[in-house]
DNA sequence: TGGTTAGTCGTTTTT
DNA sequence: CGACTAACCA
């Protein structure tokens, strides 16, 4: 993360000594304790070009495992900056749930999965829970609950008949999951944590598989330990189990998914499930000032769990900490904008170098406003918010179905978009048909004359949408370019047109129709660049489309545009990990937020402040509101208790006032000339 | 069937 | 406040 290689080949010299013993130590197992902007990253891309150019190890022979695209992104990037690109090939380095996917698309027949499986997003896997509460007589306002104990079960490789709930009915649970899973089977759709789950069953009850597999994993790398789950824990050991060389990497201060079941306690029982591990310890950060660094120390502290450990840094004591609480989320976010352009100008910096960082996604709504009002270009990260519209979706819908015309949910979502005259009544009768005759609801199209309920002008409508699927299927089959056959697609259901329909403020219409070709220039980029999006040896096909997709479901293609511009970073605090940005502002530090309302462990929440705190390089300025709007009312908020726990000394408590005088001193004549100078590249834009 | 409208409900964090 | 649903009329 920190002190980048800046000329091309491996140094071992210009790493530290506890950085270089976990590099050269490659046969058996070992551990990197490395505490936050350590250079646990460096020591990962190091250590896996090491082995390629100095111990020749083949690189299709490595295995590196991430729990983000990001990361698994930047690894690559970084190994690629140390060694010639063309050593690289054939290494694996990818995330837990893309490793599944590829693991279960080469083997998942032994578990009877076609290799065309569709993965289910989150909101489509509720969709399902939701119908199957429903069928089975259930409320289906609880199919949060439903989907959470779902996940649970198969993080903890708990198999459905062994489920038991605490204050919940097992036994309602259990027919929930039973429906559930044969559902999936019989879709042959896979969700997020059968994507972990099932690898584990493949490798435990094939064992010529897994030989297969584990043959191959010559050194397996695990980034982010503390953050895997029973499921992801139980997979490492099988994939080391071969060759019983494994690196692994982690930092228990900074665990902050435990409510995804992961457990950093796996941090502390590898030494036992491994015996003979090299353990090394990085202590020395390089990323933050020790001002910074004392703050993020005198919260992590007070936790009681962990492993004592204090980071240094030699980089002085630089700028302080300042704490501002303002009047509410609108002060705050222009307060923060502000803050942001005054040191800009005062330093000559660019908007790259700042973040602000927030405990929940909603938060970023006032501090879009306050950017744009202050024309301060920023980029959001994480969020949801291009996948979530609804064009998008509806054109995903048409790939999925297309793909997979079992799937239900989808076709359900646009057997009537754009508008071709089939309603809520028709679509009911037909699902209670298809219901009847066990058929799925796509099938049950092509047999409408065997009902009375469905009239025949209807049941024509429908037969015509099941041909546009069909020609599709054909289009997409025996194409080269996902691109130019969704383009076709898109122009044959008219579905610019259709926007024009729907809406009719201009703005909006514009929006939607720009969103579409976004999407467009998205599956262009994947298909142009088949090293960071697919499997190499597979060409571009729906099917690769439909699953990177479901893998990069954050705005990652979004970011990939921005990631060289010069703009302001707008991301959740569990978004940040992992990055560093020189000017870090922290908000909504308050109760509720840290720790949040219904946060069910304290301790997880002081470390998410720690990550957050240590996310900043040169400068951390945190804030609050005294009250915010919450579902248009006004809610009254006290500071978080964490920022008791920050002495005195190391930082300055401001009011409003003292800040906005201190800003509205008279600008310095650097400021005064680097303000004129970005005028002038605004200008040339 | 489809469009409008009133009424309800909710916001952690993510692969 | 705003996204989503149920209910009602054209």
């Amino acid at each position: 993360m920190t002190n980048s290689p800046k000329s091309k080949g491996i140094n071992i010299n210009s790493l530290n000594e506890s950085q270089r013993e976990a590099v050269i130590h490659t046969k058996g197992p070992s551990m990197v304790l490395a505490g936050a902007g350590s250079g646990k990253t460096r020591v990962i891309t190091f250590k896996i070009a090491y082995m390629i150019d100095k111990l020749n190890i083949p690189a299709s022979n490595i295995l590196a495992v991430t729990f983000t695209n990001k990361a698994a992104k930047e690894m690559k990037q970084r190994i690629a900056d140390l060694i010639p690109k063309s050593k690289l090939k054939g290494i694996y380095i990818g995330t837990f749930h893309a490793l599944g996917v590829k693991l279960l698309k080469s083997h998942g027949k032994h578990l009877g999965l076609d290799p065309n499986f569709s993965i289910l997003g989150e909101s489509d896997q509720k969709s399902i829970i939701k119908q199957i509460l429903i069928e089975h007589k259930y409320n289906p306002d609880k199919s949060d609950t439903f989907q959470f104990h779902i996940s649970t079960a198969k993080n903890n490789l708990v198999s459905g008949e062994d489920i038991i709930i605490e204050g919940e009915d097992s036994i309602v649970f259990r027919d929930i999951f039973t429906a559930y899973q044969k559902r999936l089977i019989n879709h042959n759709q896979v969700d997020f944590d059968d994507l972990i789950q099932l690898p584990f069953k493949l490798m435990r009850d094939f064992p010529e598989v897994k030989e297969k597999i584990t043959k191959k994993v010559e050194h397996l790398l695990v980034d982010e330990y503390q953050d895997t789950n029973i499921a992801q824990y139980e997979i490492v050991k099988q994939l080391a189990s071969h060759h019983n060389n494994i690196t692994i990497v982690g930092d228990d201060d900074q665990s902050i998914y435990a409510w995804r079941g992961a457990n950093y306690q796996n941090l502390f029982n590898f030494e036992k499930d491994f015996a003979g591990t090299k353990l090394v310890i990085l202590s020395q950060n390089y990323r933050s000032t020790n001002n910074i660094l004392q703050v993020a120390n005198s919260v992590i502290k007070n936790n009681s769990q962990r492993k004592e450990k204090q980071l240094w840094s030699e980089r002085g004591n630089g700028k302080e900490v300042n704490y501002t609480e303002y009047e509410d989320e609108l002060s705050e976010a222009l307060g923060v904008a502000n803050s942001i352009n005054v040191w800009k100008f005062r330093k000559n910096l660019n908007y790259s170098d700042f973040a602000i960082l927030f405990r929940t996604n909603f938060q970023a709504r006032s501090f879009e406003d306050a950017l744009r009002e202050k024309s301060i270009p920023y980029k959001i990260i994480g969020g949801m918010s291009f996948y979530e519209r609804k064009e998008i979706k509806d054109i995903i819908a048409y790939l999925k179905l297309i793909h997979n015309t079992k799937d239900s949910v989808s076709l359900l979502r646009i057997i009537n978009y754009p508008k071709r005259g089939i309603g809520d009544v028709s679509v009911k009768n037909l699902r209670d048909f298809a219901a009847d005759k066990d058929l799925s609801l796509f099938d049950a199209i092509s047999k409408t004359e065997e009902t009375t309920t469905i009239p025949e002008k209807t049941a024509y409508q429908m037969q015509l949408f099941r041909d546009i699927i069909l020609e599709y299927k054909e289009k997409f089959e025996n194409t080269r370019s996902v691109l130019k056959t969704t383009d076709e697609l898109i122009k044959d259901l008219n579905i610019v047109p259709e926007i024009y329909n729907l809406s009719k403020d201009p703005i909006e219409i514009q929006r939607r129709v720009k969103n579409v070709d976004s999407f467009k220039r998205i599956i262009e980029r994947w298909e142009n660049n088949p090293d960071t999006y697919m499997d190499e040896n597979e060409p571009p096909s729906l099917k690769n489309f439909l699953h990177a997709f479901a893998l990069v479901l954050e705005n990652d293609s979004d970011e990939d545009e921005d990631s060289y511009e010069n703009v302001v970073t707008l991301l959740t605090v569990h978004a940040s990990k992992g990055l560093e940005f020189p000017y870090v502002h922290l908000v909504g530090f308050e109760n509720g937020f840290f720790p949040h309302y219904n946060c069910f462990n304290v301790e997880e929440e002081r470390r998410l402040a720690y990550v957050a705190i240590t996310r900043a390089q040169d400068h951390l300025e945190i804030t609050s509101c005294q009250k915010r709007k919450k579902f248009g009312q006004w809610e009254y908020r006290q500071p978080s208790p964490f920022l008791e726990e920050i002495p005195s000394s190391l930082i300055n408590i401001q009011t409003v006032e003292q800040l906005e005088k201190q800003q509205n001193a008279k600008p310095d004549d650097e400021s005064v000339k680097n303000f004129f100078k970005h005028l002038k590249d605004q200008l040339k834009k």
